[in-house]
DNA sequence: GTTAAAAATTAACACGCGTAAAATTTTATC
DNA sequence: GATAAAATTTTACGCGTGTTAATTTTTAAC
C-alpha cells in the first residue's frame, strides 16, 4: 500500500516498468496487451491504486463509456423498477449509466437531453414522456446520439424500441374478466399522462368487440402524475353517479386502480370475486404495491427484465456496429390473478 | 441560426469579437466580466449555440460543477421523493446533480462512492444505507470529498447532517395513540434495513415510559427491503399468535404498516378507529401511498422539503468556505390523522 | 482632460490522456 | 538459430479549456 503520489498515467507507467501508451492501451482494453504485461499492470494497480482521469480520457475519445437513462417519473415505482433493471443491464454491458427523471415535466425532459449531449454518451435509453411537442426534440436528439426508446413507443424514432405489448395486456385481462364474470367497463384519465394509455384503451375496445360486448369507457378528470388521487376522486364520483355499465372495472393502470380501490372503500363497496362482493376491479402493470392493496389487485405483469435486457441489447448491437435484427419488440404480459377480480 | 461550425471556445470568442480568456471567465462566472461584454457574449450565444466541453473544463478545475446524490433504495417512493427534492435544490444552487441508488446493497454503495471520486464532485449528498462495515468507507470518503449526510444519521461523519427527528416522530404518534385509545404495541423488523428504525424503537420505549405504560415490541423476521411483504407475512403470523399486547399497533415505518394492513385484511380484522373496528394501525413516514390504503393510514409526515433544503444548504455553505452554523439538524414530523388510527 | 482603477488582450504554459508513426524488442514458428 | 509476426517503446502532436503574467485598452472619478 505504498501510495507514492501517482499523479497520472505517466507516473503509473513508470512504476510498472512500462511505457504510457502501453498502459493506455490496457485501460482501453485489457486484452489488447500481452498477458505478461497485463499481469505487471495489475500487480502495480494493487500496489498503487491508480485511476485514469475520466475527464482527460473522454476529451479525445470518440466514444465515452457513458450511457444516459431517462425515465418520465422516477417516483412512480413502476419506472423506478424499470430504470433499475435497465441500469443493471448497462453495467453488465460495461457502461457507466447515469439516471435521469423528467419528474413528469416536458421541459425537464428537454433539459435532460440538452445536458446529455454535453456528456457525449455513447448511447441513451429513454422512456419518453410522450408529450407531442417533445417528439420533435427527441427525434432531433436521436439524430445526434444513438438512442433506444423503451416503455413508450414513438414510431420511426431512434435505433429501436423495447416495451410491453400493451394491446396484448388489455386483451389478456379482458378475456379473463369476461370468462369469469361480467364484462368490464374501462376506467381511465381523460387526458392520460402516458401514451400507453391510448393503446390500452384501443385494445380494450377491440377485445370487447371481439367477444361481442359493447365497450364502455369512463373518463375521469385530472392532470399530471397523481394517478392514485385522480383514481380516488374521479373514480368515487363515477361510482356515485353510477357511470359504470357493469360490476367489473378495468383500470388503465395499477396506480389508477389503487386510487379507485380507496374510493370503493370510502363508499363501502365490497371489492372482490366472492359472492358477497359488489364489484370487481383490475389494473395493468403489476405495480409493486398491487400485491398489498385490499383486496390484492388482479393485474397484468410487465416483463421488466425482458424489456430492459432488450433495450440495452439493441443499444449495444448498434454501438458495436452490428445489425439490429428486430428494431422493435413488444413483450407480452402475464396475468396476475389476485382477489380483486 | 447560422451554425458556422463553432468547434471550441476559440472559435466562439472570435465570432463574439472577444478573446478566449475573457469568454472563459464569463463561463466560470458571468458576473466577472463587464456588463457590455456579457451582453455581447449572450447575443453570440443566441446566434451560435456554443457549449463549453465539460471534459476539457473539468480536467484542470479544482472544483467541478458536479454533485453526487446517493440514496439507499430508489424504488422506495419515500427515497424517490426525498432524492427528487434534493436534486431540485442542487439545481437551484447551480450544480449538476447525479443520482445514484445503492439498491439496498452495501457493496453497491461502496462502488458508487468509488465511482464518485473519479467524477471529482464539488460535493456529495448521501443518505447512507447504515450498514456497519460501510461506515469506515463513508468516513474515508468524507475525508476526500465534501460530503453531507441526510436521512440517516452517522455521528461524527461528514460536514453535517439533515434529517428527521425520529425520536420526536415516535413521541408524537405514541402520545396521539395513547390519548385516543389503547396504548400502542410496536411492530418492527428484527434486523432493520434502515438505522432510523433503532431510533424509533428507542423513542417508542421512552415515550411509553414517560406516559407510564409498559412498552411492548413485536419483532418479525425478514431481510432486505421488501418491507411490505415482511409486514404482511410476519405481521400476519404475529396476529394469529396473538403477540400484540393491545389493540393498537404502531409500525416502525409506513411500508411495514402497508403490509400489515394487508395481513389484517387477509385475516378479516377490521382496522380503524370506529367502534366496530378490531384494531388500530399507525405508521411513520407518510409514504405517498399511505393516503390510499384501506383504511388510509395514520402516520407522521416527514418534512422532505426542509431536509433537502438544509442538506444542500450545508453543502453550499461549506463549498463557499462559509461557517456552518448548525452541522446537524433534525426536523420535526407532522401528525397525519387518517382513518386507520 | 488627466489619472487611477478596472477590464480585456496577448502569449504562453499546463492538464492528463488519446493516438499515430517509426523504431525497437520480444515472441512464435519452423 | 534464423525469420516473420506481434507487442512494446519512443517520440511527438492534439484535444479544449484553465490560468497566469505582462501589456494594452476601456471605464470611472475628479
Amino acid at each position: 500500500m505504498s501510495d507514492n503520489k501517482i499523479k497520472n498515467m505517466e507516473d503509473f507507467a513508470a512504476v510498472s516498468g512500462l511505457s504510457r501508451p502501453t498502459v493506455s492501451k490496457y485501460f482501453n482494453d485489457p486484452n489488447s496487451v500481452r498477458s505478461s504485461t497485463r499481469d505487471r499492470i495489475e500487480a502495480a494497480l494493487q500496489k498503487y491504486d491508480f485511476h485514469p482521469n475520466i475527464y482527460a480520457m473522454n476529451q479525445n475519445r470518440k466514444l465515452t463509456n457513458n450511457v444516459g437513462i431517462v425515465v418520465p417519473y422516477l417516483s412512480d415505482p413502476v419506472f423506478a423498477e424499470l430504470a433499475r433493471k435497465v441500469e443493471e443491464n448497462c453495467i453488465l454491458a460495461g457502461f457507466r449509466p447515469t439516471l435521469f427523471s423528467a419528474h413528469g415535466q416536458p421541459h425537464l425532459e428537454v433539459e435532460i437531453l440538452d445536458g446529455l449531449r454535453l456528456l457525449k454518451p455513447s448511447g441513451v435509453l429513454i422512456a419518453p414522456l410522450g408529450r407531442t411537442p417533445n417528439r420533435a426534440v427527441i427525434e432531433k436528439f436521436c439524430a445526434d446520439v444513438p438512442t433506444v426508446l423503451f416503455d413508450s413507443f414513438l414510431p420511426d424514432i431512434g435505433l429501436g424500441f423495447a416495451g410491453s405489448n400493451n394491446p396484448q395486456f388489455a386483451h389478456l385481462i379482458v378475456d379473463y374478466l369476461c370468462r369469469t364474470g361480467e364484462h368490464p367497463s374501462f376506467l381511465e384519465m381523460r387526458t392520460p399522462a402516458n401514451p400507453n394509455a391510448n393503446r390500452r384503451r384501443q385494445a380494450y375496445i377491440s377485445a370487447m368487440e371481439d367477444l361481442g360486448f359493447e365497450p364502455s369507457i369512463v373518463k375521469i378528470d385530472g392532470e399530471g402524475w397523481a394517478f392514485e388521487e385522480i383514481g380516488r376522486s374521479g373514480g368515487g364520483k363515477a361510482l356515485l353517479e353510477k357511470q359504470f355499465a357493469t360490476n367489473t372495472i378495468l383500470c388503465s393502470n395499477d396506480r389508477l386502480a389503487i386510487g379507485f380501490l380507496t374510493a370503493c372503500y370510502e363508499n363501502q363497496i365490497r371489492v372482490g370475486r366472492g359472492a358477497d362482493c359488489d364489484i370487481r376491479v383490475a389494473g395493468m402493470d403489476d405495480h409493486p404495491f398491487s400485491r398489498f392493496t385490499c383486496p390484492p389487485l388482479t393485474t397484468v405483469a410487465q416483463d421488466f427484465e425482458a424489456v430492459a435486457k432488450e433495450a440495452v441489447s439493441i443499444l449495444v448491437h448498434s454501438i458495436e456496429g452490428r445489425e439490429i435484427s428486430k428494431p422493435s419488440t413488444f413483450f407480452d404480459g402475464r396475468l396476475v390473478m389476485r382477489e380483486s377480480a
